[in-house]
RNA sequence: GUGAGCGUAGUUCAAUGGUAGAGCACUGGAUUGUGGUUCCAGCCGUUGGGGGUUCGAGUCCCCUCGCUCACCCCA
């Protein structure tokens, strides 16, 4: 801001600090928790790809492909993109390892870095982070139910069990174009009377004016067919039966007539997670079932569900609950004089190894300073070592909280703090 | 890519066109071994950058860079 900083992270990148990066892990320990009960592993694969891989599974014609993906040419002449979503690479990862030979479902989930040349704004960044999950080899719906109880289950052990999950279901090969058919006869009559935008989409991606926001869009749609009427028979089957299943395991949905996924690849269900609370930017996830896209890939012939989470959202609305704390040390060593010092080093050695958060003062300054640092280092307890405490062998502790102090044998003092942590489990709010 | 708002100390913000300030934070101290509260002191700026108008610009105008929010689209 000064100007004077020379260098600045790039336009929609950020870095991640202390205490933020504490929801992260938590938001990345409790999904991998969770994902690992149904059977899903971890994956991990390259940020970058043939820029072919993306313009194929992705679509030609999608904005992520044609200008939000950061390419470049390598030295050898061969295009990259940096991936700016997940699926392509783990399809291509199932595709290349040949996983269709191993028992089907497949399932595998994801976590890290994803790109797209957008104009930043909350809760969108040019570099963010995405946790995905993809199953791979069954067509049934109740793996697209398993899908989503996992989902819930993440979101409820993560305390949001609030957001709303809606669902809806978008055909295949064989319904979608009759289907669009059908819508645009019903715009047609209306066609002049629609934003510039969905006149546009009118040619190119008719499904999208079902989900303008613009106000004289919305009353022109207006009874407007509904795709899940229809569907073929197959698909409807398909959709009902997953409702039945989610209604079963008593996951709270709603079925949106008009939410479309903005990816090509989609078959049949599709499904996101909206909170009210993140500004515009509220999807904080986002899935569906893409039944192609192996096949389209080069794979063999296997239908895959999958959904992704944005990690900045989860975050964003993970610290609204007010959950950002931080933690200070276990125990500060204040210690007052060389011998001093070299018995507190040996000390907070010792600690240390049994697994305690440990901070030494300095020893050069005055107690009082010491205190003072040890207060605003959130310390738990401080360790007074002075000429008094080394020659009678032990050492003054107090703790900070509530003033109380005392002394107590050197010998112990292992066992001492052992005791304490699990007890106190030191944890102070802090503002934001 | 389009539109709008905002850039002053580390931070949050002041300053009818007339000498750039305050709180918080940070560092030290208040008689030699006890933190937080209080008091005192210290540190803090090319007012994002460049040009223009003016006797004089943080303030007005233009350009530029950056941030933010929204659209498009999406996690």
């Amino acid at each position: 801001m000064s100007g004077a900083e020379k260098y600045r992270a790039l336009k929609g990148m950020r870095d991640v600090l202390p205490p933020e990066i504490d929801l992260w892990h938590r938001v990345e320990q409790t999904a991998a928790a969770v994902f690992e009960t149904y059977g899903f592993r971890e994956i991990r694969t390259p940020i970058a790809e043939s820029t072919a891989l993306f313009t194929r599974g992705i679509g030609e014609g999608t904005d992520i492909v044609e200008k939000e993906m950061y390419t470049f040419e390598d030295k050898g002449g061969r295009s990259i993109s940096l991936r700016p979503e997940g699926t392509a690479s783990a399809v291509r990862c199932y595709i290349e390892n040949q996983l269709h030979t191993l028992p089907s479902p497949q399932k595998y989930y994801y976590s890290g870095p994803m790109f797209r040349y957008e104009r930043p704004q909350s809760g969108r960044f040019r570099q963010f982070y995405q946790i995905g999950v993809e199953a791979f080899g069954s067509a049934s719906p109740v793996l697209d139910a398993e899908l989503l109880s996992m989902l819930r289950q993440l979101l409820v052990r993560l305390g949001l069990p609030e957001l709303n999950v809606q669902i809806n279901s978008i055909g295949c090969e064989a319904c979608r174009p009759t289907y669009k058919k059908v819508l645009l006869e019903f715009l047609e009559g209306s066609r002049d009377g629609f934003c510039p935008d969905c006149q546009r989409r009118y040619m190119s991606n008719p499904l999208r004016i079902l989900d303008c926001k613009v106000e004289r869009c919305v009353g022109l749609r207006q009874g407007a067919p509904r795709i899940t009427d229809h569907l073929c028979e197959d698909c409807r089957t398909h959709f009902t039966t997953l409702q039945t299943l989610l209604s079963k395991l008593e996951i709270p949905f709603v079925v949106n007539h008009e939410m479309v996924r903005g990816l090509d690849y989609y078959t049949r269900t599709a499904f996101e997670v909206t909170s009210g609370n993140l500004g515009a930017q509220n999807a904080v996830a986002a899935g569906g079932r893409y039944d192609r896209l192996v096949k389209e890939c080069g794979g063999p012939d296997v239908p895959a569900v999958g959904f992704a989470l944005g990690m900045e959202r989860i975050a964003g609305l993970l610290k609204q609950l007010s959950s950002a704390e931080t933690g200070g040390p276990m125990v500060f060593i204040a210690a007052m004089g060389e011998y001093a010092l070299y018995e507190g080093l040996r000390i907070a050695e010792k600690l240390r190894s049994e697994g305690i958060w440990v901070e030494t003062g300095d020893s050069a300054a005055s107690l009082k300073s010491q205190m003072r640092k040890a207060d605003r280092l959130a310390s738990e307890y401080v360790v007074i070592l002075g000429e008094d405490e080394l020659t009678a062998g032990e050492f003054t502790w107090k703790r900070l909280k509530d003033g109380s102090d005392g002394r107590a044998p050197l010998a112990g003092i292992g066992p001492f703090f052992a005791e304490r942590m699990v007890s106190s489990r030191k944890r102070v709010n802090v503002v934001e």
